[in-house]
DNA sequence: TATGACATGTAATCTGTTACATGATTAG
DNA sequence: CTAATCATGTAACAGATTACATGTCATA
């Protein structure tokens, strides 16, 4: 049953299991403590969603014991868990996931790379380009209009998401070129 | 009760409300028409929240009829509404809201200048560039150390973040500027 | 008179937050 | 011995998504 959906911390611990095994406990300490902290770290929500995970079929955790170490259950992918990660991963972006979920293409670019190969970074690369273009371009003739009519702040906040996206779509030119370069 | 705490979603709702009354339907239309695709247009997500303010004591909604129209309740805010609104503004930005919460920070700054005015705009700004300069830097050394030991898309995916920051930080100055000129 | 847009809502379900609970181990 | 930290969880609750339900009005 791996047709449920499954929300974005869910392929975060699946990417983060797919570099290697971990407890609950590291993986909370990984969301802390690095720049994924855009994520929950809280056991409220990583328990919880480790188990779904685990009764979906997409990991194994298995309890280390002996060596007088605490109780510790480290979770694992299994095949079904690698799979769902790999399509996951290699869908084309859309206009609406440009608009809505930034984040999520950005983490499933982030473990592109190890759990699909470089071919499937730059395809992400290039629909994200391609998705960007023109919803750049709809947010500047947005832009014009609202100078007219709105208080200054209003229009600067506008051109915050502006500059965002522009700066996103430089950013994913110079990915694409670093990454033609090194073939 | 004006004590609960209130999602980003209701908040959105206050500001344009303070705009102008409007309906759950107006309102949908602004979700949906606007930049603000980020809010939900459901129904489900936008009349459960409007009833809670109401429920609050932030906003009123008041039936309109006659003149043939059907059926339409349009929403205006409380005194308390406009209160409430006020100091969700007016709080000074933290750390931490950079980090995890970019889009209320960049609603705040959208309705300031209507709701409490220029010098209120200023001070968002002013506590955004304090809040976000640290944070590039540490994103910055961040990267250095992952350079080493990270795949390309990876260091990529981090950079991604790294100039969105520097993006941001680089608008909080110019508005600065822009306010400071209008002077 | 039937279709579609207007306008409002409800119900089921899922997820995340907050706060609490539990027990083992290590440092002082 | 006791406080802190490691490690794992649970329970109550709030909010969002999805899908459905309802009724009105205009128009073809």
């Amino acid at each position: 049953m791996t047709s449920r959906k499954i929300p974005s911390l869910g392929y975060a611990l699946l990417g983060l299991l797919h570099q290697t095994p971990a407890s609950g406990y590291d993986l909370r300490k990984i969301f802390s403590a690095t720049s994924m902290k855009t994520y929950s770290d809280s056991p409220g929500a990583i328990y919880p969603a480790l188990s779904r995970l685990e009764k979906q079929g997409l990991v194994r955790g298995t309890v280390e014991e002996g060596s007088g170490l605490r109780r510790r259950q480290v979770f694992r992918l299994t095949p079904q868990g690698i799979a769902e990660l790999k399509q996951w991963i290699a869908v084309a972006v859309t206009r609406d996931d440009v608009v809505r979920r930034l984040p999520e293409i950005m983490l499933r670019f982030a473990f592109s790379e190890q759990v699909v190969g470089a071919s499937a970074s730059l395809e992400i690369l290039k629909s994200l380009e391609a998705a960007l273009k023109p919803y750049v371009q709809s947010l500047r003739e947005e832009a014009q209009r609202l100078k007219s009519i709105a208080p200054l702040s209003g229009t600067l906040a506008f051109e915050a998401g502006l500059r965002g996206n522009e700066c996103l779509l430089q950013w994913a030119r110079f990915a694409i070129s670093a990454y033609e370069k090194r073939k």
